[in-house]
DNA sequence: AGCCTATTTCAACGTTGGTTGAAAGACAAG
DNA sequence: CTTGTCTTTCAACCAACGTTGAAATAGGCT
């Protein structure tokens, strides 16, 4: 019956998630994360070897299920098109909705997670590093996804798109108040509905027009 | 002559520059960064009144050039079509532009300036509050120009497509390295030829996309 | 020269950081 | 009940943090 400390494991973790997506790794104390976890400070030390494996665990636990689901859905879209290749919209809509799916299941858990991604991934010091470790297979997959829809595409353009689109999605599921200061409330970040109508189409068309340029046949 | 402290100031802007974009806020310390500006800790607070005034003005400095500089390409850019509007490529380059040419010029200042700003859009703690306070009036210039481009647009489309806009550049021109790893050396983050050939371009498909759909007239 | 202000150095303050060792408690097995 | 293992508490260490006051230096002005 590891039932008990299980679950006090997984209080740290929804703490540290908590807070290391508002403030960032360095910001949070491990005291802090313990009282909001009402735990003693050193069972962080007994469960976690220090803060940054702690971190990394924060990290790695909902990693292997979003890159699952994702997985699936993207195995799904192409088991949909057994001759033709899926459009690039709909590659993108297998990348982007089972978050959407994951944020309307627990809104909380996963707004934390994909803030704290956010903050990783336009890290110097961690983004080049940490994303790759985490990410980098099921990315692999979804970029020879793409390269299949785009067949006359070279790897750069890809690689470029991928890229930006990237950036687009983090900042976005970080929801971090931006757009809604600019719009003066009349976008919401935290409006799923309207990620998905919209930013797939957006992405689709910058992957389209960079990978059928007028200079290339 | 204010010339000789003036310099010091400069070099704290410098080093806490270099530091806060390489590991973020909090993870550096004011005796960090004196040590890289090779002066003594308490100049810090001589020169500026707490750490966190030194941050803001690490951010201050640079914003008030780029937005002079992107300001003048857009008004250039409008000038140029004093009947029609602009495409939106053209004033989306307007954007991307001024921030490539200060890169070639002085790619170590400024690199460390946009990882810096990076990370500050993607923080939930400050990037809806920080990104405002700077930003804010070119931006909302910038989308005036993007709106008269796009007449037929709804506001919320030119917000949101702003939006993944912002993500992807703040990204882009971070060079994490991210990219470079993921492509095996085939697109390198620091190649801004590369950037400017491709970005507005990706950027511009998107907004039109989304801004001409066929469920509109 | 001497004076005045702007700048820089030096040494320290109290606090809090991550981390640890040893002891206490919980609880199943014998 | 006793033993042994997993979990939790308690108390502390020491290094490093942001910040400060007072003393030293520098450099133009009269």
């Amino acid at each position: 019956m590891a039932t008990k400390a299980q679950a006090t494991r997984e209080r740290i973790l929804d703490a540290a998630e908590a807070l290391f997506a508002a403030e960032g790794y360095a910001a949070v104390t491990v005291r802090q994360i313990m009282k909001r976890a009402r735990a003693d400070v050193a069972l962080a030390y007994y469960h976690f070897d220090s803060k940054r494996d702690l971190f990394d665990a924060v990290l790695m636990r909902r990693a292997e299920h979003l890159n699952a689901v994702r997985l699936e859905a993207l195995d799904d879209v192409e088991g949909r098109h057994p001759d033709d290749a899926p459009t690039v919209e709909e590659i993108i809509a297998a990348f982007t909705n089972p978050l959407l799916d994951l944020l309307a299941e627990d809104h909380e858990a996963w707004h934390h997670y994909m803030a704290l991604i956010a903050q990783v991934n336009n890290s110097p010091e961690w983004g080049g590093e940490l994303m790759t470790r985490y990410f980098d297979p099921l990315v692999r997959r979804f970029i020879e996804a793409l390269r299949k829809a785009l067949p006359h595409c070279d790897e750069a353009e890809i690689f470029w798109s991928y890229h930006f689109l990237s950036g687009a999605l983090t900042l976005t599921f970080a929801e971090t108040g931006r757009l809604d200061n600019l719009s003066d409330g009349v976008c919401r970040s935290s409006d799923m509905a309207s990620i998905a109508e919209r930013m797939p189409a957006f992405l689709a068309a910058g992957f389209e027009r960079l990978c059928a340029p007028s200079t290339k046949d």
